[in-house]
RNA sequence: GGUCCCUUCGUCUAGCGGUCUAGGACACUGCCCUUUCACGGCGGCAACACGGGUUCGAGUCCCGUAGGGAUCACCA
């Protein structure tokens, strides 16, 4: 029985790079028939771990993946927040102590600053020579009475190696030597990480422990704490870390100004800013950001195509094989084909992906999805049928040009007059086209006068009018879509005028050419 | 600086000693399709970090060098 875990801390919002370990995770348990947990990861007192958490829960709901024990779903091990796990804690601290596998110590910060940076200058490694641990209770006192506080530290092997059975990275040796005496309880008492994280990887009997690359150094003391414990060990699996854009740097949330210089991170941050302008979107400056799972939930990705696309970072099939349905992705996972080198993320091969998953969805379906962003915009009122009906027209007609929900803004003068008007193309087809404005004024009358306006009516009329006037289609039809839309591409002229209607679309034609 | 990890096209990757004149995908790009845009079809550009070994034979194994990265908290 695979039991696997992710214990965010309540930071506000989800990372991409932490969706990727997620998902890794949900996929072990989900394909083994076993669990996955959330744990939340708050000792360090967050005062609003709810309203930090959310976001995160949010983001878990959006993209599917379900989690068998933690926050709202409870569990048999309840609770799965660490900040309520106090007495675990303490009792296994008393138990190390108790041992002999940690000791108080109470030396002052910035003595044990001075010893560090002494270390660092001889170039050696730093290794605590434990001159302010307390040997019994009387030297506490004695310590106390100094007005030192105490903290609780592991007492780390000096001689000997740690071998890490990595599932991903094979045998990782380091030897116990280079090991700090790490913390295990601030003065108050209260525990930190690594303690609180190998505890409750026991007590909640996780299985398997996949994280990113960042926590490999981590594990040597963790495996201490746990064997000092008397605890069996987890398997453990350390994933490549999701790197920048365009870099082998870890992707992070904080340098969303470099990664603006990369030109496609840069377009998917405009699009995605257009569409929250146009749409209405209430976004959170600090969360709207393509390194966070929150960015694309709000512009209308597909959360099947993200969680493809992130599968991809650091794992693969066979090379061939890339699209899959989250059915395949359950089945398909394994740890032995992740990769060990960081996968740096690549907004344009993301959007290819959310581009097809999109383009594959019925009208109905992209439909509804677009139906929020059309409403935020303003251009489709719920309660009016018809109103709903131009939507759906549109987004048939837009096809696979829709791209993401969002993308539904490229559309405006399908719903309003006041759209913007490409000065580019309105130059090349109407001021700068020889014609042009004559031609205009001319199939505006053969529009006007016009009894049926569909699609296919209108073809025959536009093409009938090139006819007796002696010219191509496309002497006509650019002036024509710049005049009625503003805009230098599009789809079919003819469903376009369908569309707009003949009032609108004259009335547009009219005011161009005046 | 110490420790650990990593190294195939711009990017994600396939490759587990010979089938590699290195395959696929994204991006870029040429042509075709086309009223535009998008899609699609057919092409193109483009990589084994370097140096030693081992071997009949190395992208694949070993060692070294270089480069990149992670991590060194009373954060998680």
């Amino acid at each position: 029985m695979i039991r696997t875990r992710f214990a965010p801390s309540p930071t506000g919002y989800l990372h991409i790079g932490g969706v990727r370990t997620a998902l890794f995770n949900w996929l072990l348990a989900r394909q083994s028939g076993g669990q996955f947990i959330l744990r939340i990861d708050d000792t360090d007192a967050d005062r609003n771990v709810e309203a930090a958490l959310q976001p995160i829960l949010n983001g878990f709901r959006w993209l599917g993946m379900d989690w068998d024990e933690g926050p709202e779903v409870g569990g048999p091990h309840e609770p799965y927040f660490q900040s309520q796990r106090g007495e675990l804690y303490r009792d296994a601290i008393a138990k190390l102590l108790a041992s002999g596998h940690a000791y108080h110590d109470f030396a002052k910060p910035d003595e044990l600053q001075t010893l560090r940076d002494a270390a660092r200058d001889s170039g050696a490694a730093f290794v605590y020579d434990r001159r302010w641990m307390a040997e019994d209770d009387a030297m506490s006192e004695k310590y106390k009475a100094e007005g030192r506080e105490g903290v609780v530290r592991l007492k780390m092997p000096r001689e000997g190696q740690c071998v890490i059975n990595d599932l991903i990275r094979g045998e990782v040796v380091v030897e116990w030597a280079s090991e700090q005496d790490h913390v295990i309880a601030r003065g108050d008492g209260s525990p930190l990480y690594h303690l609180a994280s190998v505890v409750d990887d026991h007590t909640l009997a996780i299985t398997h422990v996949v994280r990113a690359a960042e926590h490999l150094p981590n594990t040597p003391r963790q495996i201490f704490i746990a064997q000092s414990l008397g605890y069996a060990l987890p398997e453990y699996a350390h994933l490549p870390y999701v790197a920048e854009p365009g870099g082998t740097a870890k992707l992070s949330k904080r340098k969303l100004d470099k990664y603006l210089k990369n030109r496609d991170f840069a377009v998917l941050m405009q699009r995605g800013q257009q569409i929250a302008a146009n749409c209405g979107l209430t976004t959170n400056d600090d969360t709207f950001n393509p390194v966070l799972v929150d960015f694309y939930r709000e512009i209308g990705f597909l959360p099947d195509a993200l969680l493809n696309y992130l599968m991809l970072l650091g794992w693969s099939l066979d090379g061939e094989h890339e699209k899959f349905t989250r059915d395949e992705m359950i089945k398909l996972f394994t740890l032995a084909r992740v990769t060990k080198s960081p996968a740096s993320f690549d907004p344009a091969k993301l959007m290819s992906f959310q581009a097809d998953a999109f383009a594959a969805l019925s009208n109905e379906d992209r439909t509804a999805r677009v139906l929020p962003f059309a409403i935020g915009a303003g251009w489709t009122d719920p309660a009016n049928p018809e109103s709903q009906q131009r939507l759906a027209d549109v987004v048939a007609a837009a096809g696979d040009r829709l791209k993401m929900a969002g993308d539904i803004i490229d559309y405006d003068y399908c719903f309003v007059d006041d759209y913007e008007i490409n000065a580019k193309a309105y130059e090349k087809r109407i001021t700068k086209s020889a014609g042009a404005i004559e031609l205009l004024g001319k199939v505006r009358d053969r529009l006007a006068a016009c009894t049926d306006f569909s699609a296919a009516a209108l073809e025959t009329t536009v093409n009938d009018f090139c006819q007796t006037e002696g010219i191509g289609l496309g002497d006509i039809i650019h002036a024509l879509r710049v005049a009625t839309t503003g805009a230098a591409g599009g789809f079919g002229m003819f469903e376009t005028l369908a569309i707009l209607g003949q009032q609108r679309t004259v009335a547009r034609i009219d005011k161009t050419l005046s």
